[in-house]
DNA sequence: CGAATTTGACCTGCGC
DNA sequence: GCGCAGGTCAAATTCG
C-alpha cells in the first residue's frame, strides 16, 4: 500500500495502456510524468470498467444464491437480518450476502437506507468479540462504537461507524450466530459516501467495489517467459489488503458460488472489448519489451 | 500523548 | 403510561 509501483517491471497494465496511446509499439517514448498520467487514467477507467463489471455479477448472483437457498432441498428458515445462521448446512464453508430492507419493515423498495447481510465462517479461534472487525475484513476502517449483548443472542453485538469519513452514514454490525458459533453475521446499513479508504476494495453485500485511483493498481498483469500465459495478479497489494479480504471471502463460499462467479467474469471480461484489447496491448508491449534492442535478425 | 476501544448510562421506538 | 430491547453517547481506560 506503499507507492504500490507495481507496473515497475513493466508488466502491469498500464504499460499497456502507454503503449496503446503510443500505437502498441512504444516507438516514440512520451516524458516520463505523461507517461504516468496516462498510466493514471487508464487504471482509473479500467478499475472503474471493473468495478461495474463486478457490481453487476455479484447483483446477480446474489438472486442466483438466494434462489438455491431457496430450494426446497434444503430446511429453508425464515429469511432474516436476525443474528441466526441462515446458511445452510449442506455448505461446510460459506459466506453468504443478502439485501434486505431494514428487518422490521416489509420488503418493499423505499429509499431507505440500504440494510445488507454478510455472514463469514470464523475460525474458532477467533472467538473473541473485539476482533470482529477484523475478521469480518471488507476494506475499510471501522470504528468501534458501541456493544451490546441482545436478547436472542448470548454472544455481544458490536456496533461499528465508518472510520475513514466522519460524515460517513455507513454503520456495520457484527455477531456471532447463537446457533453456529463459528458463523459471524456482520449487517451493513447505509452507503458509503466517500471514494475509499486507505484500503482499496470493499466487498459487502452490493458486492465488490474496487477503486482506488491512487498510487496502486487493483491486480498486475504478468507473463511469463515464454509469453504463452496471462495472470492476473490479484494477490499483489501487501497483506490485509482488501483485495486479500476479498479472496478470502471467496475462499469460503461455497464451491458452486464460486464455480459461477469465475465462469461469469470470464464471460463479462471476454465480452469487453477495451478489456480485451488492453489485455492484447499488455501481451504485445511484453513481447516487444523481450526483444533484444538493435537489429533483429530472423 | 493522541487515538482507539470499552462499557455503563441514556435515548428512542414499540408492544402491551 | 410503562417496561423492554436495541441503538447510541461519552467518560474512562487501554494501547501504540
Amino acid at each position: 500500500m506503499d507507492d504500490g509501483d507495481g507496473d515497475g517491471d513493466g508488466s502491469s497494465p498500464t504499460d499497456s495502456g502507454a503503449a496503446a496511446s503510443a500505437g502498441l509499439l512504444p516507438l516514440f517514448r512520451r516524458s516520463p510524468v505523461e507517461d504516468l498520467e496516462e498510466k493514471l487514467r487508464w487504471a482509473t477507467e479500467e478499475n472503474e470498467r471493473l468495478t461495474r463489471a463486478l457490481d453487476a455479477i455479484l447483483a446477480g448472483h446474489h438472486a442466483h444464491h438466494r434462489a438455491l437457498a431457496a430450494a426446497p432441498s434444503a430446511t429453508t428458515r425464515a429469511p432474516s437480518v436476525s443474528t441466526s445462521c441462515a446458511a445452510r448446512d449442506d455448505a461446510p464453508a460459506t459466506a453468504t450476502v443478502s439485501t434486505a430492507g431494514p428487518s422490521r419493515q416489509p420488503p418493499t423498495a423505499e429509499p431507505r437506507p440500504k440494510v445488507r447481510t454478510v455472514r463469514v465462517r470464523a475460525d474458532a479461534t477467533d472467538a473473541d468479540a473485539n476482533n470482529l472487525a477484523e475478521i469480518v475484513k471488507d476494506g475499510y476502517q471501522w470504528r468501534k462504537y458501541g456493544q451490546k449483548v441482545t436478547r436472542d443472542n448470548p454472544y455481544p453485538r458490536a456496533y461499528f461507524r465508518c472510520a475513514f469519513a466522519p460524515s460517513c452514514p455507513v454503520k456495520k454490525k457484527v455477531q456471532r450466530c447463537v446457533e453456529d458459533r463459528s458463523m459471524l453475521v456482520a449487517t451493513y446499513e447505509g452507503e458509503h459516501n466517500h471514494a475509499l479508504s486507505t484500503q482499496t476494495t470493499e466487498f459487502v453485500g452490493s458486492g465488490c467495489t474496487s477503486q482506488h485511483a491512487g498510487s496502486s493498481l487493483p491486480c498486475s498483469i504478468s507473463i511469463n517467459s515464454s509469453g504463452h500465459t496471462v495472470t492476473l495478479d490479484l494477490t499483489n497489494q501487501g497483506s490485509g489488503s482488501s483485495v486479500e479480504a476479498v479472496s478470502r471471502e471467496l475462499v469460503t463460499v461455497s464451491p458452486e458460488f464460486r464455480r459461477l462467479l469465475v465462469e461469469e467474469v470470464v464471460q463479462v471480461l471476454k465480452n469487453d472489448a477495451e478489456f480485451v484489447e488492453a489485455l492484447t496491448n499488455a501481451v504485445a508491449a511484453r513481447v516487444v519489451d523481450k526483444i533484444p534492442h538493435g537489429p533483429v535478425d530472423f
